[in-house]
DNA sequence: ATTACATTGCGTCATAATAACACAGTTAAT
DNA sequence: ATTAACTGTGTTATTATGACGCAATGTAAT
């Protein structure tokens, strides 16, 4: 709940909210930024609202920096979800008690949001979790254990994933997911683990340095079991290029 | 405007519109359905307002329903538009005047308006465009001969285009497009109108045979010119089936 | 009727992309 | 020294794609 919303709900779009669905990876794990709600025992997507003067662009990129610090990061609108009842039980009783909202601007968010759907890639290692106040918790869990989260999220959540599977196909990814240097294999495990799928090896390095976006370093990774795989960097200019132009021309 | 709207703008979702690109495709070129405004010289994307006891999925349902008569029908949702500016200077006193809105209630228009955006394919002869007032003007125009449009409605109108040249590697497109009976040539034009090049007449068949939604008939063409091309329609079953669980693997 | 022409139907061939797999080199643990 | 787990660099078979060739069909011109 952004400070300064309650008393002043008229400078913000009514009924239009925003929730990204930040994803990181590490161990492994794609990870997602979730927060627990403080008064039940449910998650939900870090979101926000959208200030009048504000582009949703803007509104999304604003959610997205006060919880992870971060800037410059990759994010895209993916849906927006509008069922009508999809928030008509949220904002209740307990909701209102526990932020102290009177009951007459109780009103203002107890009616029918719509929400636009933002995905966002970024370093897990670099992405803090900024609490917005003391009794809130905010932790990155892992996709496949997530809880139960309030109203829509979990459709959002699947459909910020499936949007991040197709577009996958269509776009170089990394850049913000992973350290500067990084080996094949775990470029390879983070398209394993947003795919859910095991891919070759062998198959996976041709496939992505055909691409033409990888550096490959004079460097090995130290301080490993078995032998120690090379470090490849992303070659940021011809990163950015493809990313532009697309990678399946398809047609 | 739909009816009513302008004494119970309370009863609609504030700040919330949503913009219909529909397509529709005949001879050899790819339509837009446009609406010319009936107090200047520019056109406008059929659009509308969100009923509070609507989904949004519904209201563009709704629109595309008013305005073409059909139901049924291929409809994606593609990306929601919102710059602060983006009709800060549409509602003006023209506009008011024309729709004969009195200012306390011109005070629901002139709000920041945020659209969602949807697009559809329909067949071309079956849609009849269909008009809200006697004022107004609605046609099928040629996307390559756009005139000026209202507000970001360019903007749009080519975001849905993009967006369709990307799904079209992604999902088989045509039945909404194309009579019942077709012939390759046909098919291949509408590929070709979409994407805006030329493809090979033979490549072509292979790959689109490939794909197992078609079913070539026991019939040709009449009354054409040169060789009688074949006839083909979809199978509808393999079509659906496909369109669930897309083309392209990639990874 | 004959011929020219545009278009269709059904091929081929070379190249590129993909899937499946072989094998040797490096390092840590035993 | 041997083994296990991994990396680096291939090969081969299959499939998909791009670029064409050519005969068959029907219209239109002569």
């Amino acid at each position: 709940m952004p400070k300064g919303i309650i008393e002043n709900s008229e400078n913000y779009q009514p009924g239009l909210s925003i929730d990204c669905v930040i994803f990181g990876f590490h161990d492994n794990q794609l990870k997602v930024l979730l927060i627990k709600t403080p008064y039940e025992e449910k998650w939900s997507l870090p979101g926000g609202f959208v200030p009048l003067e504000q582009d949703i662009d803007t509104a999304a990129i604003t959610v997205l920096n006060d919880r992870t610090g971060m800037e410059g990061i990759f994010l895209r609108q993916f849906s927006t979800f509008g069922r009508v009842k999809r928030n008509d039980k949220h904002f209740n009783d307990l909701v209102l008690e526990y932020y102290k909202i009177p009951k007459e601007a109780g009103k203002w968010f107890a009616q029918r949001f719509v929400t636009i759907g933002y995905y966002a890639l970024v370093d897990f290692l670099k992405a803090i979790p900024h609490k917005e106040n003391s009794k809130e918790k905010i932790e990155w869990i892992d996709h496949k254990e997530v809880p139960e989260l309030i109203l829509d999220h979990k459709e959002i959540l699947d459909k910020a994933l499936a949007t991040l599977r197709i577009e996958l196909n269509l776009m170089p990814i990394g850049y913000n997911l992973l350290p500067e240097k990084f080996t094949m294999p775990e470029l390879q495990k983070l398209y394993e683990t947003i795919l859910d799928k095991k891919l070759d090896r062998r198959n996976f390095l041709r496939k992505i340095t055909n691409i033409g976006i990888l550096t490959k370093l004079d460097e090995k990774k130290s301080n490993v079991a078995h032998k120690a795989p090379n470090l490849y960097s992303f070659d940021k200019d011809r990163y950015e290029e493809v990313l532009k132009n697309g990678l399946n021309q398809g047609w």
